[in-house]
DNA sequence: AAAAACGAGGATAAAACTAGTCCGCGTTAT
DNA sequence: ATAACGCGGACTAGTTTTATCCTCGTTTTT
């Protein structure tokens, strides 16, 4: 697939998710539920989001996640460095300096400064992430709730209330009837 | 590794060479040995050069590579496309449509236009292509070259030269001794 | 106290991608 | 005729990505 993976795809639209949810926590399987995407693959997506201290988390039954800063400060660079590591988009090897003719032993002009290959990748590489960092969740956010009519906001807010109290304690689960 | 890979690196450096050798073809055997990299993995990457018209290939004994047009018209994003085939940085699954709350039937609305996160992908890969396009081979080629005292170029040559005469029929390889 | 919903993290697995090798084919200069 | 070429397919090994599952400790509610 490409280089920006699905891990960071489902990062960020959970965290999209958090933005609109105020001081409510969401667990991963709700946010998982609530895209149809994998509940487990989320669920090891988070830590590294809290580790880099986008989100904080909460243990316990009515726990879950939510932003640890307003979306406004969140850019799309943080998410994906959270997530992917900072990995460069391209690992120079030095060809340069394995030119047959210096015979194992590169003399100091072809050492000098970095790859002139390279230096155009990094270019390449700052442009990108010049672009990434500009970007908040909160940009994308709002022009999203900005297409979005009134009933959507309430809609989601009864889908998670249905959801938790489906699963409130004294209610068995079994009751409403497991899929299949 | 990364995104931007070996072999996009291999033919970069490939590409410099022949931009410093004028109409001399170079077989990509020779490409392989002058930079000590893998002769039969760097003999995959030539084909996908050529097709891309970006080098030009002469079959038979003495034939090889040289560049189909001058260096200052070969662009970085040039061998990057030919190489990796235009692969996008980001490929979006519209998650955005999966939202339970839509149970399987996103409204218009949702859908119009591009995704959010999309469209800041695409700037992003935008940025990056764009510096890919803005640099030559020329320009790094003869910013290495302004660094390589007089005697690298003759160097150089003499190592093609002795390698031609090495293999010249009539004279047979073997008597040079097998290495090991 | 017990149950159930949480997060954290390890083990495992399938699929895709990357890097690299090997071989046989047709072509061409010597 | 030979040997050096490019071309292309088959194949392999290692890594990364995308998951799934299970156990553990934590926390709230009944």
């Amino acid at each position: 697939m490409a280089h920006i993976t699905t891990s960071v795809e489902y990062g960020i639209h959970c965290l999209l998710w958090l933005s609109g949810s105020g001081e409510v926590s969401l667990s991963s399987r709700d946010l998982a539920e609530l895209q149809g995407i994998s509940p487990s693959f989320l669920a090891k997506i988070f830590p590294k989001l809290e580790k880099a201290g986008i989100v904080a988390a909460s243990e316990g039954v009515r726990g879950g996640y939510r932003l640890a800063k307003p979306a406004s400060e969140i850019t799309f660079l943080d998410v994906v460095d959270a997530i992917e590591g900072e990995k460069p988009l391209f690992e120079c090897q030095n060809i340069r300096t394995r030119c047959a003719v210096f015979d194992g032993d590169a003399p100091d002009w072809v050492c000098e400064g970095i790859c002139g290959v390279h230096g155009v990748m990094l270019l390449a590489e700052k442009a990108m992430r010049d672009v990434l960092a500009k970007k908040s969740l909160a940009d994308v956010g709002t022009a999203f709730m900005r297409k979005a009519p009134q009933s959507f906001g309430t809609d989601v807010g009864t889908w998670i209330d249905d959801r938790v109290k489906g699963r409130k304690p004294g209610r068995t689960p079994k009751n409403s009837g497991p899929p299949g």
